[in-house]
RNA sequence: GGCGCGGUGGUAGAGUGGUUAUGCAGCGGAUUGCAAAUCCGUGAACAGCGGUUCGAAUCCGCUCCGCGCCUCCA
């Protein structure tokens, strides 16, 4: 099967063909940096880095574009609230996203534009569509023109008409229809701003991705991904400006969007405190864990973030890393993933199933830990982005992934002494170093090749 | 009000018009000085009501329940 993905467009599944079967091009919306990322923001960022993945192995070459906003209402008022610099808060922000990003074993795209480093391509996008008759300037704003675009509304299925009657916010004078939208704002001295045709500004939300996207993958690409919440406005809004401005019937062929995440049952937000963020969790549970329980389900389905669902997933990890630690002198081969492990994948990044026929790998390689069977179960590894870490790290905590708090020198003092009691058949002392250990919170495994222990 | 999504065994979570998902938990067994890990075996489900069909949990309709978006939230 070729790879099938599920398009907001068209709302069904379609078979993936790229513009360019040389070289694919994918665009997915990136984070604002004003406060650390939260669970929710790692979705996206871990499912279309497994898109990515999959993407290279059937296709010599992908860009991967997944832009930073630096830029942002959000950001002034934080700056405004704390004092700080905007540019401190950004920069700052941007490296802990970095970071807490790379602990979930999420590789860096191919290209991450900022917001602030394309204000000149925005200026010239907003002059185009001015130029054609889809924008306006209006008292130091400039608007999109949202009745000049006939198929407005194509990605989100609503009427023009249906949105007014919903409207919430009350519409700002100098519009000319109500479901116009900034393109351009003026921006007041305390705030940060660019010289434009049309004064002293800051560019709306939208227009950065139409920007960037056009700059890094062209007129038209092949995916376009993001949160179930940018549908509207923001991909619409997008489509909107790329479409007008480049005077193509098309933007991004393919529209993916991931569900968003609730937190014990219950939306996640911050009146309820139920509000975790990745850096916080990442003390707890190593990233890893997090990115494989995120994977348990499939990206479109909402997603029910709980403490237990972590430590299962967690528990499931320590099973695969059980079987590599066993049999880690025997070298993987170098092989593809099993067939029905990449028809999962190419079935709209089906990783639930496709983790079950990594289960299936791991019985096999458990029955018989051949270079081959070793192989298989890597191969699908390094789809998912999981089992990267170092093995004897992820038991004992050694690595700076989760808590450790043992001395591992002194566990292994233990250890030898209890062999040397069972060797000499003394087995109420080979029991009590193994509670005294438990006590410890470190399981003892005896194998064929020694004594190994892990934390609890 | 508009648009859209979902309700699967104790639990998480796939899938299919007729045939075992899978993991965890449970139960039985093998193995082990005892454990752990592993292996083998095993019970258990498709919200409700109609309809289509030889046959539906899978298609259609209705009901109930839950959820998302509706101008700057991934």
């Amino acid at each position: 099967m070729t790879l099938h993905i599920y398009n907001t467009l068209t709302r069904k599944k379609e078979a993936f063909k790229p513009i360019d079967p040389q070289h694919v091009g994918m665009y997915v919306c990136g984070p604002t940096v004003y406060d650390f990322a939260h669970i929710g923001n790692a979705r996206p960022v871990i499912v279309f880095d497994v898109m990515c993945r999959l993407l290279q192995t059937l296709y010599p070459k992908v860009t991967y574009v997944r832009n930073i906003t630096d830029v942002d209402d959000k950001i002034n008022a934080k700056a405004k609230e704390t004092g700080e610099d905007i540019r401190t808060i950004t920069e700052r922000t941007a490296a802990m996203f970095h970071e807490d990003m790379a602990a979930l074993n999420a590789k860096a795209p191919s290209i991450e534009p900022r917001a602030t480093e394309h204000i000149a391509e925005m200026i010239e996008m907003i002059e185009r569509l001015i130029e054609y008759g889809h924008a306006y300037a209006a008292d130091g704003h400039v608007l999109f023109h949202v009745p000049s675009m006939p198929n407005y509304g194509e990605l989100s299925r609503r009427k023009m008409e249906d949105m007014i009657a919903g409207a919430r916010v009350e519409v700002a004078s100098y519009k000319k229809d109500p479901a116009d939208f900034v393109l351009w704002k003026p921006s007041e001295d305390d705030v940060p701003g660019w010289d434009s045709p049309w004064g002293r500004g800051r560019p709306g939300w939208h227009i950065e991705c139409s920007a960037m996207s056009r700059k890094y993958l062209g007129d038209t690409f092949d995916i376009h991904g993001g949160g179930h919440d940018l549908v509207f406005p923001h991909h619409e809004n997008e489509i909107a400006q790329s479409c007008c401005a480049n005077k193509t019937d098309k933007f991004a062929n393919y529209w993916m969007h991931n569900g968003h995440l609730m937190v014990e049952g219950e939306k996640m937000s911050k009146s309820l405190g139920n509000f975790f963020t990745v850096h916080e969790l990442l003390e707890e549970v190593p990233g890893e864990a997090l990115r494989f329980y995120m994977l348990s389900s499939q990206y479109r389905s909402p997603f029910d973030f709980t403490k237990d669902g972590v430590r299962e997933a967690k528990a499931t990890l320590d099973r695969f890393y059980t079987a590599l630690r066993q049999h880690k002198d025997v070298v993987a081969a170098d092989v593809a993933a099993p067939d029905a492990f990449m028809e999962a994948l190419k079935d709209d990044l089906n990783t639930p199933l496709a983790i079950s026929v990594m289960h299936e790998c791991l019985s096999a390689f458990n029955k018989d830990p051949s270079a081959h069977n070793k192989g298989v179960l890597m191969a699908c590894a390094n789809l998912l982005g999981i089992l990267e870490q170092d093995i004897e790290g992820w038991f004992t905590g050694a690595g700076d992934q989760g808590a450790g708090g043992v001395d591992g020198a002194a566990v292994q003092a233990l250890i030898d002494e209890r062999a040397t009691a069972k060797l000499n058949k003394d087995f109420a002392t080979a029991d009590r170093i193994r509670d005294e250990l438990d006590a410890m919170g470190v399981v003892l495994e005896d194998g064929a090749g020694g004594t190994s222990w892990k934390l609890k």
